[in-house]
DNA sequence: GCATAAAATTGTCAACTGTCCTAAATTGGA
DNA sequence: TCCAATTTAGGACAGTTGACAATTTTATGC
């Protein structure tokens, strides 16, 4: 398709309780299908027929599956965050180096899956969506705590003397500043050429912030 | 409405001509609506009768003025768009204050618009439509482009040793990092009340890179 | 005030949307 | 192998969408 890197699977499916083999596949061929829709034209172009036809089948088996829009549009979500998650939650379990460097390396592996096609184009998405929708918010949200709780370990181990909240402003900051990146240097974006130099930008401002930041009183 | 602040006028409506007042006027009316209704309800439901109704007029005088809803996207961006852009050209005409100073002031106003309702609900919207539509990717980035230049000016004068390609990664990092705070920090975010200390954090951190950025070679 | 350009109304069109229902085909365990 | 559960097909529904055309109403320069 695009690049061969693929740094998260693309859904993480739940469990299959229940039902025929066939099915499972159809739904998880459904879900991959609307993914690929929404990344290369869009949330509006995203409907249920579209899908169906992307998929090959007939609307009713589509509504079969999943009997409401909304139904797909959680489920869809669901497998797209949860691929995320377990993305970041197997991340960075690398004892012995330094904090910064650990550092370092998350905000790497961050920066690079943010120049991907699917990154690039499904966040703003979401982040346009949650703005709307109360489900979205809370899942994307949720993902982004996740994501940024090993950022927090790491600053915890090189700002013992910071309270934690001091601590998670950082994160924050941090977090935002690589998001950001999506807009500017993302795949396709006017940038993107410039990314590895705006990453050594990042890396080192991050480094420096988090060891020298004092709080205000 | 919401918050009176208001920092960036909400519509620059392009010059009349031709035509009766009171048609300029609808014309106003239409695109106001159609961005509250894009702020309020997201992309999806600003359909040409969802806005029509909210005109209180009927559909057939909405397409007499927009014929097609590209022609009333297309008017609505630069109307939102071009006043950002006249905010963004009369801003941080300080001379006199160091460098620094300047930087700080133009962060701390941008970072105030991003936590406005207005930026945080429009910008994603733009962002998820600028990947789907050249015509909104452009218009976009030439804001962006324009809202970069007083951050670059003041980089150059802090770092004349700078490239202006090395100047501008330093710029775009800045930019992208406030950016990015939108997500996390913005209008009803979750962290809306972390905004004070992260723009800290975020500033300081802008004020060390830029001073000791040291490209490698 | 009047004539005319502009604006607004009203109704219609085909295409598309999500949802639902019934019947046929397929799957896979007994 | 057979049969019941599951999956798929196919069609229908009411509602919405963007676009268009004919008509009436309003605004404004003379």
């Amino acid at each position: 398709m695009d690049g061969m890197p693929k740094l998260v699977t693309d859904l993480l499916m739940p469990d299959r309780d229940g039902g025929y083999a066939k099915g499972y596949e159809t739904r998880e061929l459904i879900l991959r299908t609307a993914l690929h829709i929404l990344i290369e034209e869009g949330y509006r172009a995203m409907s249920m027929r579209r899908i169906a036809a992307a998929c090959g089948m007939r609307l009713g088996n589509l509504t079969y599956h999943y009997p409401t829009r909304e139904d797909l549009v959680r489920e869809l979500l669901n497998a797209v965050i949860s691929s995320y998650e377990l993305e970041f939650g197997a991340i960075v379990h690398a004892p012995g180096l330094a904090p910064e460097e650990r550092l370092m390396r998350l905000c790497s592996l961050i920066i690079e899956d943010i120049g991907s096609k699917k990154t690039t184009r499904l966040f703003p998405e979401l982040w346009a969506l949650a703005n709307h929708d109360a489900f979205v918010y809370e899942r994307v949200h949720e993902l982004y705590d996740r994501a940024r709780a090993p950022l927090v370990e790491i600053i915890a181990e090189m700002r013992p003397d910071l309270s934690e909240a001091h601590r998670l402003d950082l994160a924050l900051f941090i977090s935002a500043s690589m998001e950001g990146l999506t807009v500017f240097a993302g795949y396709q974006m006017p940038f993107a050429q410039r990314m590895p130099a705006v990453e050594q930008i990042a890396i080192r401002s991050f480094i420096d912030i988090v060891r020298s930041y004092l709080p205000v009183l």
